[in-house]
DNA sequence: GCCAACGTTGGC
DNA sequence: GCCAACGTTGGC
């Protein structure tokens, strides 16, 4: 089992939506790096769910339920399901301030939409959000 | 609103 | 194949 990141704006698709709709095909990556993660991505995989441009801040936890599948042309997407909200965000400021966080790709390529992250960077935010 | 990072496009 | 121009993402 791996774990990702994956970025939403909030306006457009917040986790609080997500959690309305119980899940949801993630569709729109248009990168290649992007669609390389989510073909490596598997069923039972956990992803930190976090809002992009408002926020700036891990909110939820999401599940991988399928394998990745065409979406249109080349590109793919996998359909994933809430598991639950964080008590506290963990924000972009916390990640940079965090010495291991700080690492992570989400601070080093900020563009890139869908991101590996490691165990011990999951765990790690997971600490972080029980405050 | 600006800009850095990165990807894509198209002329050569 | 190189590179300049341009577009997009996303933080500040």
């Amino acid at each position: 089992m791996r774990h990702w990141l994956i970025k939403s704006e909030p306006t457009s698709y917040p986790y609080s939506q997500l959690v309305l709709d119980r899940q949801t095909a993630w569709t729109g990556i248009r990168n290649n790096t992007a669609r390389l993660n989510l073909l490596a991505m598997a069923p039972g995989d956990l992803c930190l769910y976090y809002h992009s441009n408002v926020g700036k801040e891990v909110v939820g936890i999401a599940e991988v339920v399928t394998p990745a599948y065409p979406e249109v042309d080349r590109w793919v997407c996998v359909d994933i399901k809430p598991v639950h909200a964080l008590a506290m965000g963990v924000s972009l400021a916390a990640f940079k301030a965090d010495p291991l966080l700080s690492r992570s790709e989400l601070v080093r390529q900020s563009r890139l939409s869908v991101a590996p992250v490691t165990p011990e960077e999951y765990a790690r935010v997971l600490a972080l959000s029980a405050g």
